[in-house]
DNA sequence: CTATATATACTCAATAAGAGCATATATAGC
DNA sequence: GCTATATATGCTCTTATTGAGTATATATAG
């Protein structure tokens, strides 16, 4: 019963030294698109030191962001954890990343971005990425070459050749990029480069792993009614939803999924559109939903995929 | 367009120096039931401290366990990273935890232990956890008493009163039984608590979240495949998902979903059982698979649930 | 009164899931 | 050889769930 582990890993080593930092992607929906919060022109997350005094990292991250610009934080998750060897320095700094939803109401000046001005492939809503995919493909084909499997790859994560989209592939696919060199942060890429605005260090992986995991979350969460309005259309959320997960959806079907599950309460309020018929508001209705199930493993697509 | 969190976050404050400790749960199932490699009598993980040579935190993890015990990891996904201020030393310490799952094949006789063996209440296989859950139920209800969202809460994590019991919920469940008192964990828990082996620091906690990590990856992922041998039959492979997800499944059903998606391939040699037909041996088609779909949101659950 | 934009109800076919029956193939014991 | 038993595997039938579309209601702008 003795573990030859017990003596192979020595937990008396002298533990490096390294600072920790909290980032924090900050989400919220304006003009149905995604938005993140950013500082440096877009080129960077807010941050903060773990500091002795802070109780429990995510804690920490709240104050940094809570305390200081007064946003409200709704559903936050912590993302991932990178080091980056400080070479030089004898030491390492970690990366704890959080993402954080937060409601669109106040109309502060925050250096706001859409997401998929970061990634212009992953907002499938229209046919309007389509060049842009295409491209893509090209690039990649040449890139992958003869090679079977890494063309494989990058069918399946593409959704190439009668392979279907998978909107929660965004990290996978940002990797795929990269490995190519058709993002500029790939250190040895020489030609011309994919467009979309590009980070800091690590950031823009960071965001990708942020994309991936709010379109995981918001199929089986109610994380999506933090970033609205508390009373809101059924439009609306439809148009949140299909925001964070870059397709388009189809309507009824969209309503049927939220009503059946009870998920919403009818307010008796209306919402006056500029033309149209006025919508009744709904709010997100915790007591009477069972369980959320926004969207399957397939999304409720439209007819004209 | 310039952000107030520009001037809010003192970039240029002093970090505080950490601690980094890599942990790792590793998972295998022997007797089909999941178990984990453990130290100190089960009362902690392999783990080992970030170095500065290691190039990224899953490297320097896979270098303390691969190195040194010679275990091949599987499919390894980080999980949670948590702080424990170390009071009076002026510095945190920062655990990062993995889980990697390694092929049941080697005999050597590490300190293996049943997942369940510290989570009795998670194996709802056959009928005999129930009175276990009574118990629960019933402790449950005198501490939540008459706090109606407290008890709501609690019905619904453990699937009590007409809700349905969810597999991936056991962070949650371990959270709750913590806030109630009943493990003994709960630093002010004086009266009796639950069966179940403890752990540790937050060990046990890791625990929990790594059991509801996997229950949640083997639905949609190939994971699975790297805790069974290279060959394998049907009923391994359900026996396999129900060790992990701790229900019974329906055979008829599990069978028809896998064969569905092309996730598996016949090969030319049987299994021979001491009793019964002998069992075509399978293994895992990447190529042919398009997705793995090995349980929905609903698992196949059989007739007398 | 019309074009337009939205909201909402309802239908129908296709698919997937839940549950069970029937049959095939082996071993152990008599 | 026959029977009990244990497993493997094929097939059916019913019931939900999903995909896709039609029809109708209610508002505004001109």
């Amino acid at each position: 019963m003795i573990s030859p582990l017990a003596t192979s890993i020595p937990q008396n080593a002298q533990p490096v030294l390294c600072e920790a930092e909290l980032v924090a992607v900050l989400v919220s929906i304006s003009n149905n698109t995604p938005h993140i919060l950013t500082l440096e022109h877009g080129h960077s997350f807010p941050s903060g030191p773990l500091m002795v005094e802070h109780r429990s990292l995510q804690k920490g991250m709240r104050n940094w962001v809570e305390h200081q610009t007064g946003l409200k934080l709704g559903h936050t998750e912590q993302l991932y954890t990178f080091a980056d060897p400080l070479h030089g320095h004898g030491h390492q700094r970690v990366q704890i990343s959080y993402m954080a939803f937060i409601r669109q109401n106040c109309d502060h000046s925050l250096a706001e971005r859409s997401i998929y001005d970061y990634f212009p492939w992953e907002d499938r809503r229209d046919a309007t990425s389509c060049p842009l995919l295409h491209t893509i493909a090209t690039r990649l084909k040449q890139w992958a070459a003869d090679n079977m499997q890494l063309w494989q790859r990058c069918t399946t994560v593409f959704g190439l050749e009668n392979h279907v989209w998978n909107d929660e592939l965004s990290l996978q696919r940002y990797e795929l990029l990269w490995e190519a060199g058709l993002v500029p942060e790939s250190s040895w890429q020489n030609g011309a480069h994919l467009p979309g605005l590009s980070m800091h260090r690590d950031y823009r992986r960071i965001l990708a792993t942020a994309l991936s995991r709010m379109r995981a979350k918001i199929r089986y969460t109610p994380a999506v009614f933090d970033l609205l309005p508390r009373q809101f259309t059924l439009l609306q959320l439809q148009q949140a939803m299909e925001a964070l997960a870059g397709r388009a959806m189809h309507k009824q079907n969209f309503r049927r999924l939220v009503q059946q599950q009870k998920l919403v309460s009818r307010t008796e309020e209306y919402d006056s559109p500029p033309q149209g018929r006025p919508a009744q508001l709904y709010q997100f209705a915790p007591e009477t939903a069972e369980h959320c199930y926004l969207a399957g493993a397939k999304l409720p697509l439209p007819a004209i995929s």
